[in-house]
DNA sequence: GCGTATTAATTGTTGTTACATTAATTGTAT
DNA sequence: ATACAATTAATGTAACAACAATTAATACGC
């Protein structure tokens, strides 16, 4: 098993803050590609899926562009386009809103519940990676990463 | 501060271990973000500035391309477009290298080491949020990130 | 030494992201 | 009611990443 140290081939560092913050950006990385070359198989974007996840949860109801972008985990990214590529495989439908016609509904349909189920299988078994940890250690590792992640985004705007 | 929950807007998690690996993205997603918008002010992307560090880091001895790869984060993107771009900016010097001509020697200039010193003060303020969790606390943190990396990794691949 | 395999770096291609801008609709203050 | 602001979605663009393919140099087996 490799660590950070090794992976990056960085032998010094200067706390272990730093090796941490590191150590989160490396992680995110390798989850990343990962996931990318996993759902390649489904000819989907890790995107893409979180995209569907979404729709799966507020189903049979619709969902804005808005409200995806806002449950999305990279809030930068583009939920229009991905809606777009979504809708050209025939994973969701989109139709005017009646209420608001500025939003869009939004609503996945059999095919797309279809490749989730698919999925789901075989990507429970890679999130299980955990279970040599027990709740109450992950409890506090949940916890510090909301710390870096609000702490973070402060400091960077502050700068 | 805001949790996971609240951040995705997810209210119900299948279990703590799901929670930590949404969280991991979620973080670095932040993280990366939040970098890339304090590196533009320096022109350069978080990428650019990793090659840098790493460039200090083999000063005054040069670096390959190959070698500067390994030391990355993110191993996926394009050293040698990277070292393009930070040549054009004057930031780093590349030349034959004698021994092995199919290698090229990398070597950090004085304008590059310059803005890694301007970088530097900012920037360590910002890794500083986590002077809150004890040293104990993230050296097990760490843990449980090098055991994610390895063991998804592996699941990844045999799925 | 010669042919083949391996290694190092670069380049081509395709798709994506970040960010700004635009267009259309709705909300609000007077 | 009308002007102006705010909201929603889509699009234009420049830069970047992923991956494959290419080029050049070196290592290795015979």
């Amino acid at each position: 098993m490799l660590s950070l140290g090794e992976e990056i081939k960085q032998t010094k560092f200067k706390s272990e803050h730093q090796k941490a913050m590191l150590n989160i950006l490396l992680t995110a990385n390798t989850l990343y590609a990962s996931n990318n070359r996993f759902f390649k198989k489904f000819h989907l974007s890790p995107e893409q899926y979180n995209v569907l996840r979404i729709l799966r949860g507020t189903h049979p109801k619709p969902c804005s562009v808005l409200s995806i972008q806002e449950r999305m985990l990279d809030k930068m990214s583009n939920a229009s386009r991905l809606v777009d590529k979504l809708e050209a495989k025939g994973l969701l439908t989109r139709k005017p809103c009646k209420e608001d016609r500025r939003q869009v509904d939004i609503n996945i349909t059999k095919a797309g519940l279809q490749i989730l189920d698919d999925i789901d299988v075989p990507f429970e078994s890679m999130e299980s990676v955990l279970e040599c940890v027990s709740d109450k250690e992950l409890a506090r590792f949940n916890e510090i990463l909301d710390i870096i992640r609000n702490k973070y985004r402060d400091a960077a705007n502050a700068v």
